[in-house]
DNA sequence: GCATTTGATAGATGTCATCTATGATAGAGC
DNA sequence: GCTCTATCATAGATGACATCTATCAAATGC
């Protein structure tokens, strides 16, 4: 049987003339629409486009079947926007990136969830996972790192990487630390941190080898060893609270910013939530008044 | 994206006003029609159906996916017979069962090859396997045992199951031997035979519990170990060849009738196929003539 | 000749439609 | 009441297949 999603690929080459665009627009890869295509011209049993390497054209039994193609989906279509009246709730599906602090978070899907008739889908992950899943439209925002230049409504908010220790340590009460300082310290290793690699370089290269006493994916554990005196850390200045101390690291200059990334097509959906609006108002507020 | 096997589904539900018979008529179970109902309603984003105990009904949001529904269909149907015509082959799925001797099988797919523009597609296995399959549309025809009454078009041809040994042995020429004068030879077992049950009751009933020297999901590799005077083993008549001798088992009286069980469905396409016509007549013809 | 762009192929992976087995509910018959 | 039957829903396992990440092969442009 026919599929629709055959039909889409179908009309998207139409649209395109070329399989990797087509691929992109219908949101995968070239070989799958091209498996797709070859499948569809089975199901038809006849070849609907002729393949030359500089350009696909219709065939003749393919320019057939566009006309059927265009009215299926025109009624699937009208199918849709016939029932879209009465529509209670939206979903914002919302990729978060784990490297925020639990309170935060906390406070901020409390606020979110004040909004009538919207639901928060929450994925969180590494940026490495949530940014293709944007890609491919399976999420409609992530909040997260984001690099270069950023418009003022997309970004919440900008923060250095800082020291973090138990504010009993003797070194608590600083405004700076030089690595050498501390190179008899126990480390905690947040092994899901962004700038792991680049924290790790940064004492090599000053010929600093701490040695490590906890290494954790989970970065308010993290915090909970640093504040009990296990050992101290590098971590974005957003989770400074009370029992941590969060001296600058001299020499390290490295600074991230969080922001929303969100997905062209869905963006108009999005730009209206409600929801969404309170849970990056909230963090931003966070980062400013903390 | 509302796939068209949605649309499929929720038009059999208004067919049948019933989700048990829709899902026999989608040839699927019951609880896959439940759950793909309730994606289709959360994908419209309303009830589609008000279910009471007794019958169900359409909502009204229904009702109106309905007009848009049929419609669908229609366009679909369209389609798919504006591509019909110059239709080059046509595919016969054929499910063939394994106790059928390996030059039937290997004459009569030589003979169905020479149907011009139609191809045959053999799947091998138990009864037990095929029928479901039949059933669920996955195969076109299953040639294989038939049971109760069948028309004679569809009858092949019926045997009995004989003793089978190597034809110098000592019994190898008697027409018939009696269970007991076989007590002490060894036997081969043919694990995939529909009648393995029956046999093994029809010794033990007689007081004979022979030892076995095989045992063998492969009935012609069970030929193989008869003609070398591995052993005896019982199977149907139609293995009678070569270097075999097949007296009757006396008392056994089980037979067996091959024949053709056609999907309904595609009925109309099978009766058409010549290929199936000329395998089909050239077991016919072995039966008879062997 | 070399880099780029095209679509096709192969093998691995993940998603999700599908299955079987079971539960929950309500009416029918006694 | 009680069982029996018919209904649709749920849970967990399974399998099919859409999709992915490699690749390759062929053609074009420089």
């Amino acid at each position: 049987m026919i599929e629709r999603y055959l039909i889409h690929y179908f009309l998207a080459v139409m649209d395109q003339g070329n399989f990797s665009r087509a691929a992109q627009q219908c949101r995968i890869s070239q070989p799958t629409l091209s498996v797709g295509i070859a499948k569809l011209e089975s199901l038809v049993g006849h070849m609907l486009f002729q393949r030359t390497n500089r350009r696909v054209e219709l065939t003749t039994h393919g320019a057939t079947f566009a006309l059927h193609a265009r009215r299926i989906e025109a009624e699937f279509a009208k199918a849709t926007l016939a029932m879209a009246v009465d529509q209670k709730r939206t979903l914002i599906r919302l990729g978060l990136v784990s490297t925020l602090p639990a309170l935060w978070i906390e406070s901020a899907t409390r606020e979110a969830s004040i909004a009538e008739g919207e639901k928060l889908e929450i994925v969180e992950g590494r940026m490495s996972e949530l940014a293709p899943r944007l890609e491919r439209g399976r999420l409609d925002v992530v909040i997260g790192i984001v690099n270069g230049d950023v418009d003022d409504e997309r970004l919440l908010f900008e923060e250095p990487y800082s020291l973090a220790l138990s504010d009993n340590h003797p070194l608590a009460t600083r405004s700076s630390v030089d690595p050498q300082e501390i190179a008899d310290a126990d480390m905690i290793v947040r092994r899901s941190c962004e700038a792991l690699s680049d924290v790790s370089r940064f004492f090599t290269q000053r010929g600093v080898r701490p040695s490590f006493s906890a290494r954790t994916f989970n970065d308010d554990r993290a915090v909970v060893f640093v504040r009990a005196g296990l050992g101290m850390t590098v971590m974005p200045r957003c989770f400074r609270q009370p029992g941590i101390a969060m001296p600058e690291l001299s020499g390290f200059h490295m600074r991230r910013k969080i922001g929303m990334l969100i997905d062209p097509v869905t963006a108009g959906r999005v730009k209206d939530s409600q929801s969404l609006k309170f849970f990056a108002e909230t963090l931003r507020s966070a980062a400013t008044t903390g």
